[in-house]
DNA sequence: TAAGTAATGTCAGTCACTGGCGTCAAGTAG
DNA sequence: CTACTTGACGCCAGTGACTGACATTACTTA
């Protein structure tokens, strides 16, 4: 992290990184597959966060609901991570390569958030378009969150899965919606 | 594609396409950002007849619905596109760099669709998230489309679009809408 | 303490990609 | 028709991300 925010990802070599380290180079590559893979070691983490989450929430549910549900709980993670990942994400956020990581992490979360939702016998065509669309309420909340921190990561939230439902309502209610701040 | 199909993306060098299409390696890199790209060259064009699709959407409708109408559009670029796309998603499919490549390429499609949806006027905030929500039914219906072409995409498009609204819905429907195939 | 195992260092090699430079072909102005 | 510009291409050398093979060191455990 230093290094990437003092020169930036691409003028940072593994070797550099490797010697702030105090390791070998060689050593730098057994622990992380690739240069980028070192940005996103907290994944696992908010995985099992987020399908435990999925699992314990109540069981009548609405899948979107129980998303809504579970992304509350595992958001403290990110308000506890709140000084780790701001810089992290302003490093990713004007790096294409990591750009392009981060949307296959994201992937990869939701492709575990999907199999969470089958486990409580959503329908498997649905699980797979409610981890998205979720998802997608939920990434919009943290990044309204990262600008914004006067509210609550769960005020975000709320207004976020809103929208989202709004959008499949009525042209009044989605006009309702956004104006309501 | 040739090469790639052949022998895997991985273990096929940049020198080894140039050599196919008979030009200097250094030529390929002039043609190409890197190896990656040379799957996604048409991208530009769908992104045109989207964003097009979705500028000409009748006006009256709904964020989803607009979306819906423009990806119903812009399908037919894929049916006849079918012969050629069929092998580059089998070849991205079983290549993880090639994948997230891909990610990177509908990231930046769906901001092409929300900006096509704030210029009709759709709330700023609504936009994004309706870009993101309708670019996953789309994908799922392309995906369903693929492994069964029995189906018309526009068929698969409406369901997709169906679940999605499902979603929102109460548990009723949603469960008749899993039951409807 | 000795044997075994895991972590690290060293070295050489492959390959993606880049900058610099020379060449050659196709205009284009005169 | 000629001089001049422009653009595409080939060639060469270099950087840096990774990888495999093997030696070495640190750590466990009997």
């Amino acid at each position: 992290m230093e290094l990437y925010r003092e020169q930036g990802f691409d003028r940072t070599t593994a070797a550099e990184i490797a010697a702030r380290a105090g390791v070998n180079e060689r050593t730098f590559f057994r622990h992380f597959p690739d240069k980028r893979e070192v940005l996103f070691d907290g994944e696992a983490d908010l995985r099992a966060a987020l399908t435990q989450a999925v699992a314990e929430a109540p069981a009548p549910l609405q899948p979107l609901d129980t998303l809504l549900w579970a992304f509350r709980k595992a958001g403290r993670i990110l308000e506890d991570n709140r000084p780790f990942s701001e810089p992290r994400l302003a490093v990713i956020a004007v790096t294409p390569a990591l750009r392009e990581r981060e949307l296959a992490k994201h992937a990869s979360l939701i492709e575990a958030v999907a199999e969470a939702l089958r486990q409580r016998d959503v329908p498997d065509r649905l699980a797979g378009l409610a981890a998205q669309t979720g998802w997608a309420a939920f990434h919009h909340a943290a990044q309204a969150w990262i600008d914004d921190p006067a509210r609550s990561l769960d005020a975000h939230l709320s207004r976020a899965f809103d929208d989202l439902r709004a959008l499949s309502g009525t042209a009044q209610e989605a006009k309702y919606a956004a104006r309501a701040d």
